[in-house]
DNA sequence: CGGGACTCCTGAGGGC
DNA sequence: TGCCCTCAGGAGTCCC
């Protein structure tokens, strides 16, 4: 589920619903998640959120006397409320979810409001740290330029591509390299960009890179206006799922016809992940 | 060291 | 139905 869009309308609803709240109770079903959740998260009981913030596809709760929680979705983590015993988003995820055997942490807040943390395949994870320092963590100081940042220029970028003999689509993949990109997005930013997935970074010019930044930004701003993408799970937003899965250009549309040129969609697999182009569209260029 | 392969985990879907 | 296989939105670790 969650890449940088997701992550982001997750961080908008949660804002809406829990800022300055007070946290009454914490309840740790399952503890084993991708780290082994610490039980000192029960230690949150009386403090509030004071700020949330989205660095990558990690959130950071901030709570008052310097705490932080920082949570990362996975693949397939995501956030449930309720309200007085009953889901806050109708029908979707009624008895099913709020009772499902994936939800392994709940939040009691003082306005009634539950937070459930639901995780199938249970690659997310909870740490609780101090926030002091905490952009110097393991988790965060090596991560890559935000895409809305006015960081990400082109010559940030053609610098980190200038050493490497990687292609496009897995630098686009790499955290350190700019943060938040995943395997559905790089595959539409790259349509959007005109560039073939296999293209050896290095040898972008100037030109397509700055394309590139453009189409990162565009493809990003719009997945978040619609809410991001929902595919095989619904979404945690007040309208219960993204939409911009009706938008894909070429992400699992494979034998599809292209919008732009009506080509096939072509699927091929680059470092174990499915990776979705335009054979015209994106020509390889080297 | 860079980077590709493998790993964690559960469930859905297809073929037989 | 059931069994087996592959695949799924992420990213740390291992090994060449």
């Amino acid at each position: 589920m969650p890449e940088l869009p997701e992550v982001e309308v997750t961080k908008r609803a949660l804002e809406k619903r829990l800022l300055s709240k007070k946290i009454i109770k914490v309840l740790i079903k399952n503890d084993n998640l991708r780290y082994k959740v610490n039980s000192r998260l029960k230690n949150l009981k009386g403090f509030f959120i004071q700020k949330i913030v989205r660095r990558s596809k990690f959130l950071l709760l901030f709570f008052n006397r310097d705490f932080v929680l920082l949570v990362h979705l996975g693949m397939t983590g995501k956030f449930l409320i309720k309200k007085n015993n009953k889901s806050l988003f109708s029908r979707h995820y009624h008895s099913d979810t709020l009772h499902s055997k994936h939800n392994h942490i709940e939040f009691l807040f003082s306005n009634k409001i539950s937070l459930i943390y639901n995780d199938v395949r249970r690659f997310g994870f909870f740490i609780l740290e101090n926030s002091k320092n905490i952009y110097n963590s393991k988790f965060l100081k090596n991560l890559g330029p935000e895409p809305f940042s006015n960081k990400l220029t082109v010559n940030i970028v053609k610098n980190k591509m200038k050493k490497s003999s990687r292609n496009i689509k897995s630098c686009l993949m790499d955290q350190k390299f700019i943060a938040g990109i995943g395997n559905i997005y790089a595959s539409e930013i790259l349509f959007k960009s005109k560039i073939h997935p296999t293209t050896i970074a290095k040898s972008i010019s100037s030109v397509k890179i700055k394309k590139l930044i453009k189409s990162i930004k565009e493809v990003l701003y719009i997945a978040i206006k619609d809410g991001g993408s929902t595919i095989r799970d619904f979404m945690f937003n007040e309208d219960n799922k993204g939409n911009f899965q009706n938008k894909f250009n070429v992400y699992d549309r494979y034998g599809l016809e292209c919008h732009i040129c009506k080509n096939k969609i072509q699927k091929l697999v680059i470092n174990l992940r499915s990776t979705y182009f335009c054979p015209k569209c994106q020509r390889k260029t080297n």
